[in-house]
DNA sequence: TGGGTTTTAGTTTTT
DNA sequence: CTAAAACCCA
């Protein structure tokens, strides 16, 4: 290789010539200034939709084009797997394949290979497993337990939260125990919680997410010369979603961009050295939208973009504010609510695309009808009637806020044949059966980790109880070995013949597995055996499927299916990762991301969280729940920031939408088995005028002020639906109370049947449903439910006070 | 030790 | 209301 080895310094002068022109082609001045741009650190302030990825993409396309870094000098961090995977076939290309040895990953992906590449340097084991969130929280429930520290109000989740937190600032259990507060009892257990947390993974050779970052700074801080390694190879680093980083992230980068003192140099070094024989700091380029700052409650700092160039003063800023995703009746809608933002630097989305459709509202009763017409508009639109549209089902997306939302979606997209995913939802690899074949996998991989074994020792039940397991652990602690190393000793223990031999068979078998993922060896090399392979021994010889077949249960058998596909999933990464061994599965497991999970042109509706939206852009998308209390949130009321943090949310959600936007809400909602009645989101109220078309509108007669109903957002001026509140909404956090009511909307279909009251066996008319006879009452007030047996519709549930319905 | 029943707790967002 | 956990009995 005869490389012009000067050509790899980075020149602080742009270098505009000599980028190809083609990697230009298209672009506005600001996007071009972002591509061209050299210098120690650059900040693109992206707006949403504003070709960011295109800008990225093509920027490192430009340096390996001119020769200033070989791919391997390059590092991109992005958000999701997903967002890797992307932008490295779109670099690929850009560039004609010779990308090989550049790292595009996300913060976690990285640092565990960092941390498996370094491990033995301070003595970690390189195979350590990674702990999910329900292995932190099993943990930290046993921690509890034994020390009885839940009388002092510690829950498994106030816990986590709290050790997840400090581990995002950097503050490990010793440092934390050196400021805290002794005399408070509630302290001093929290920090023995912390401590034995801590010390329970590390005798488990495990590592929980906020680990992943946390060790791998203290690593680099601990060896300079191991950081040295990175800083030394990493000539350009860049950051995507970088409102989104949390201190320790900030802290990971700032360790690699740092200079590398000459001591660390060594000597037959081909990067060029300063006069004092060190290496200059690695140009940064990061890319973000504090706009679309949605994971303060995961770390997320927003200063860290806020204040980039306090941190980096030589930085250059770009803003790209031209959008090329969205309508511009879409962006005014998302530029006026995010405008109620105080606080922040002013950022007008534009657009050359023209205004586009009217946003579509509606308003439903329940979720269920809310979840109804989402569905009608997606059967419309997919042209099973019309004909006329013809979009794809996978370009259609409906976002909610929370989890729980997407129940009534699915129902009803079950009985009207939509295809769905969901993705992050489905929670396949937090199964219980997936699980248990993932813990004896870990198993195999880390014998440390009893967790793991304990969670196999009885599954399929082998007669392991619990005192077996205690006498086991009992030897093991005695011996200070793992669970794994007692098992085979077992023979020691004076248990039941029947019992120790089903012991020892446990632990053949997980040798005899252990032995077929390190592999054969074929010429004196060991090539990790596949994991599929792994897998189908410990399911055969453990009888794990066939013990769920066994049974006859339908629910046992759809487990025994999720087995096979899990089987499935892992000859299914073999293919694609050709010597990827069962810790590479196992990791790759780990690091799922709910976006990841989502496959273009499937052909199946995608219904996920506002948070899982971030970053993908959707033909249609219909923003569900936009109710007060759900967005925002109830529990971000309490939380200093967190109604403009709901805002953001907010502003994400209708900034992914290209060409259509719905946005919808109901004016009922359950929770806890109790059906309460939702106000419309206080964001709907900040979308100018007339860019609503409100099919069914929240209505709201003004009964109690003198105030005309102003007709917000009717549209083409006929006063048809009619959005209004009683007077303004007061200034305080606090929305509008029970004066305000769903009443006389025009359509008639809302309306307000005062004190109507029921009783069982009553006959009642209703709009929609006919006739029926009243089956049961409960509730009070406002809230009174009838169950109502209709002659034609069958059972509903209505609210009396304001459903379509008369008494006869 | 296993199965069944009662009880209780939980609902924000996630790598 | 639902799902998991605790509890109880055979």
């Amino acid at each position: 290789m005869s490389f012009v080895l000067e050509g790899l310094e980075p020149d602080p002068i742009a270098r505009g010539s000599e980028v190809p022109g083609e990697l230009l082609a298209g672009l506005n001045p600001p996007q071009r200034e972002a591509v061209l741009y050299r210098g120690q650190a650059l900040l693109i302030v992206a707006g949403a939709g504003s070709g960011k990825t295109s800008v990225l993409t093509r920027r490192i396309a430009g340096l390996i084009a001119t020769r200033e870094a070989y791919p391997s000098q390059l590092l991109a961090i992005t958000f999701t797997n997903k967002a890797a995977n992307e932008m490295r076939e779109r670099v690929r290309a850009l560039v004609g394949g010779a990308i090989e040895g550049m790292w595009i990953s996300t913060f976690h992906s990285a640092c565990v290979r960092i941390l498996r590449r370094q491990a033995e340097a301070f003595g970690l084991s390189p195979s350590f497993t990674i702990y999910d969130t329900a292995d932190s929280r099993a943990l930290l429930k046993r921690l509890i337990k034994e020390l009885d520290a839940d009388i002092l109000g510690f829950t498994v989740g106030s816990a986590a939260a709290r050790i997840s937190k400090l581990k995002n600032e950097l503050t490990d259990a010793e440092a934390f125990a050196r400021n805290a507060n002794f005399d408070d009892p509630k302290e001093a257990a929290f920090v023995e919680i912390f401590r034995r947390y801590q010390t329970s993974l590390a005798r488990a050779k495990a590592m929980d997410f906020d680990d992943l970052i946390a060790q791998t700074v203290y690593l680099f801080r601990a060896f300079p010369e191991v950081a040295a390694l990175y800083q030394r190879r990493f000539r350009h680093v860049l950051v995507d979603e970088y409102q989104d980083t949390n201190h320790a992230q900030y802290a990971l980068i700032r360790e690699l961009v740092r200079g590398v003192k000459p001591q660390h140099v060594p000597a037959d070094t081909r990067i060029r050295t300063n006069a004092d024989g060190g290496i200059s700091p690695a140009s940064l380029t990061v890319v973000g939208d504090s706009d679309q700052s949605i994971y303060a409650f995961r770390g997320a700092d927003i200063r860290n973009i806020v204040e980039f160039e306090r941190d980096f003063p030589d930085a250059r800023v770009v803003l790209l504010e031209q959008n090329y995703r969205s309508s511009q009746n879409i962006l005014d809608a998302a530029n006026a609510v995010i405008a109620n933002n105080f606080d922040r630097v002013a950022k007008n989305l534009f657009t050359a695309t023209g205004a586009g459709e009217p946003i579509v509202g509606y308003t439903g009763y329940s979720a269920h009808d809310e979840a109804q017409f989402v569905a009608d508009e997606v059967d419309a639109l997919h042209g099973a009637r019309g004909g006329g549209g013809k979009l794809s089902y996978d370009d259609i997306a409906v976002f909610v806020r929370t989890n729980s939302q997407t129940r009534p979606l699915e129902e009803i997209f079950i009985r009207s044949g939509i295809p769905y995913r969901i993705p992050g939802g489905t929670k396949f690899y937090e199964r219980a059966e997936i699980k248990d074949a993932m813990a004896y996998l870990i198993q195999v991989v880390n014998p440390a980790d009893d967790l793991s074994l304990r969670r196999v020792l009885n599954t399929p039940r082998r007669g392991i109880g619990p005192a077996t397991e205690a006498a086991l652990q009992a030897h093991a602690d005695r011996m200070g070995m793992p669970l794994r190393e007692a098992l085979r000793e077992a023979a020691q223990l004076n248990l039941g013949a029947k019992v120790t031999a089903a012991i020892l068979q446990l632990s053949q078998l997980l040798d005899d597995a252990a032995e077929m993922s390190l592999g054969m060896d074929t010429q004196g090399v060991l090539h990790p055996g596949p994991p599929f392979d792994v897998l189908k021994l410990l399911m055969d010889r453990t009888g794990y499927v066939a013990a769920l077949r066994a049974t006859g249960d339908a629910q046992d058998e759809a487990r025994a299916e999720n087995v096979e596909e899990l089987l499935a999933q892992t000859r299914e990464f073999r293919r694609q990762n050709e010597a990827a061994g069962l810790l590479d599965f196992l990791t790759n497991v780990a690091l799922l991301a709910a976006a990841d999970e989502i496959e273009d042109e499937d052909g199946s509706v995608s219904i996920m969280t506002l948070h899982t939206a971030k970053g993908l852009e959707y033909d249609t998308v219909f923003l569900t729940g936009v109710e007060e209390g759900l967005l925002p949130h109830q529990m971000s009321a309490g939380e200093p920031g967190g109604v403009q943090e709901e805002r953001r949310l907010f502003y994400v959600g209708v900034t992914r939408a290209k060409r259509r936007l719905y946005i919808s809400l109901a004016m009922t909602r359950s929770q806890f088995g109790d059906t309460s009645v939702a106000l419309p989101s206080r964001y709907l109220q900040e979308i100018p005028e007339g860019l609503i078309d409100w099919r069914q509108s929240p209505g709201g007669a003004n009964s109690h002020g003198g105030t005309r109903p102003r007709a917000l957002n009717a549209r083409g001026g006929g006063a048809r639906e009619r959005f209004s509140y009683a007077g303004s909404l007061p200034a305080s956090p606090q929305p509008p109370r029970e004066k305000r009511e769903w009443a006389n909307s025009v359509t008639g279909k809302v309306r307000d049947n005062g004190d109507l009251t029921l009783d069982v066996g009553d006959r009642i008319r209703h709009s929609d449903f006919g006739d029926g006879r009243v089956a049961g009452v409960s509730g009070q007030g406002a809230k009174t439910i009838a169950e109502v047996m209709f002659d034609t519709a069958g059972r509903k549930k209505l609210l009396v006070k304001i459903a379509p319905i008369e008494k006869l």
